[in-house]
DNA sequence: TAAACAGTGTAGACGGCATAAACAGTTTAG
DNA sequence: CTAAACTGTTTATGCCGTCTACACTGTTTA
């Protein structure tokens, strides 16, 4: 009796985010449910990016209409939001013998890999902080991995946030300069936008850094006396040994940084462990 | 001659972003410019939000037909690429006397302010890592902020990078949470979409907070059993003296945080200044 | 001075989109 | 057996970005 007096507190989109579907019902049985939905629309998604993704499109996928969808999500949005907590997948597992420190990093960069190989995920409006089943999860491999700190939950809380912050900034900024990158190497080889990825040169693609632009524009477009300081970095840049830093040297610059910064507020919170 | 030279070179979409037209034209002179047109896609964004800028909407406001915004601009992605650049506005002033730690700060704290002025400025696709002329003033800014740091400009461009991308975090949390309150006291009051934010009560938006919904997930929909950390840290979860935290503090945190880190880089460089 | 031409704004149309309303069929509750 | 609840379909609406064809206006050039 208590599910059913909690259950109409709880608002529908909430419910069918975390698939309580209550269980006495009275019409046909569906043929179509919110995972089929979800899934189909993840893999378009995937194949063909966020943009491929509309109501028509997952139905005709499906074989339903595209008013079909609606009766088991409130719209576009709706659907946009389950697709955000369906796509990272379970946590890691993370091993007990791992101090905070490690356990957040393996966290952290998990989180990284799982939003760079699925770009689109970045496309998606967050809108919504509410966390459906998968999101929790995560939270739940964070609290774990900080079970050992000695810190309030709302400081916690605010740990794993900055890192989730981080995740995502750091992914945008990787996967946009993959975009970029490859619209520089066609337009170099005058291709249209219709060749796939994969058939771009994988070489021309490594040396397109990301930071060509700026020569550019700081050459061409931008004069020097009113860009000083950028100028002169950009003339004292010199080429790194090894090449340019890759991708997984930024993204370990980054999280190092941020977990620096995290280690020091333990450190003066006297939260630590031995 | 230089200039012809070196302009034939400069993809057209990066000389509308720079305002580097010809001079020499040959056709009527144009009641319109890229100018006009982002500025008023701006007010409209201001006034209703990203999604009311349309091609229509905004030739409509101008008096011209929607086709004529194709003569100044290749399409609604260029015109958002051109509104990301024109929002921010110039960077603050920096003080001389500032160290690089203090004057970083506000650097940040200026852009996260200015972000959440302007909550659709999130919205829009970061598509492009290419900055246009305000882009380039705030690296300027950041890269005169850090001039007396002994750092190769590579790691200086890292670290602005990094801070940026912790702006676009930070305030993405901020504007979402206070979407999400909004959405709820909207709900609590029985009141439609269509209220505009301003009649809504502030006393009961600033007792919404963000982690509202969590307390009814854990207990309505989340087993305990498969949440247990989570679960912990809401049973533990105390009622910081003197409310919630503010945005104000969850914004100093995030900062003070990714800051040590880099002044933990910084040290370890041997890099910092007297 | 006249013809060629590049550039600017307009008119109309197209296909795609999210979604609203009305409806017919199906299963269960009473 | 009837009423109610539920599912999927049909049809239609209005908005969107953008393509094409066109008329007009200045400048450049022959």
């Amino acid at each position: 009796m208590s599910e059913a007096g909690t259950d109409a507190v709880v608002p529908p989109e909430l419910q069918r985010l975390w698939r309580r579907q209550p269980a006495g019902r009275r019409g046909p049985r569906p043929a179509l449910s919110v995972d089929r939905i979800v899934q189909t629309a993840v893999e378009i998604a995937d194949a063909e990016g966020l943009a491929a993704v509309s109501m028509a499109r997952v139905a005709d996928a499906l074989g339903f209409t595209p008013m079909a969808l609606y009766r088991h999500v409130s719209g576009k949005d709706e659907l946009l939001a389950l697709m955000a907590d369906a796509v990272p997948g379970p946590p890691p597992p993370i091993p007990a013998d791992l101090g905070w420190r490690d356990a957040l990093e393996l966290w952290t960069r998990s989180q990284i890999e799982l939003a760079m190989t699925r770009p689109w995920y970045l496309d998606l409006p967050l809108s919504s902080v509410t966390p459906g089943p998968q999101r929790a999860a995560w939270l739940e491999a964070a609290f774990y991995a900080m079970r050992d700190l000695a810190l309030p939950a709302d400081e916690k809380m605010a740990i794993a946030g900055l890192l989730a912050q981080h995740v995502l900034g750091e992914t945008r900024v990787q996967v946009e300069s993959r975009r970029t990158a490859v619209q520089r190497v066609r337009r170099a080889a005058g291709l249209g936008d219709d060749v796939p990825d994969s058939e771009l040169d994988p070489e021309a693609l490594a040396a397109a850094h990301p930071y060509a632009d700026f020569e550019l524009i700081l050459t061409r477009l931008a004069s020097p006396e009113e860009y000083p300081y950028l100028a002169g970095a950009l003339a004292s840049w010199e080429p790194s040994p090894g090449g340019e830093p890759s991708s997984d040297d930024e993204i370990a610059f980054g999280v190092g940084v941020v977990l620096d910064g995290i280690e020091a507020w333990v450190a003066r919170r006297g939260a630590g462990t031995a």
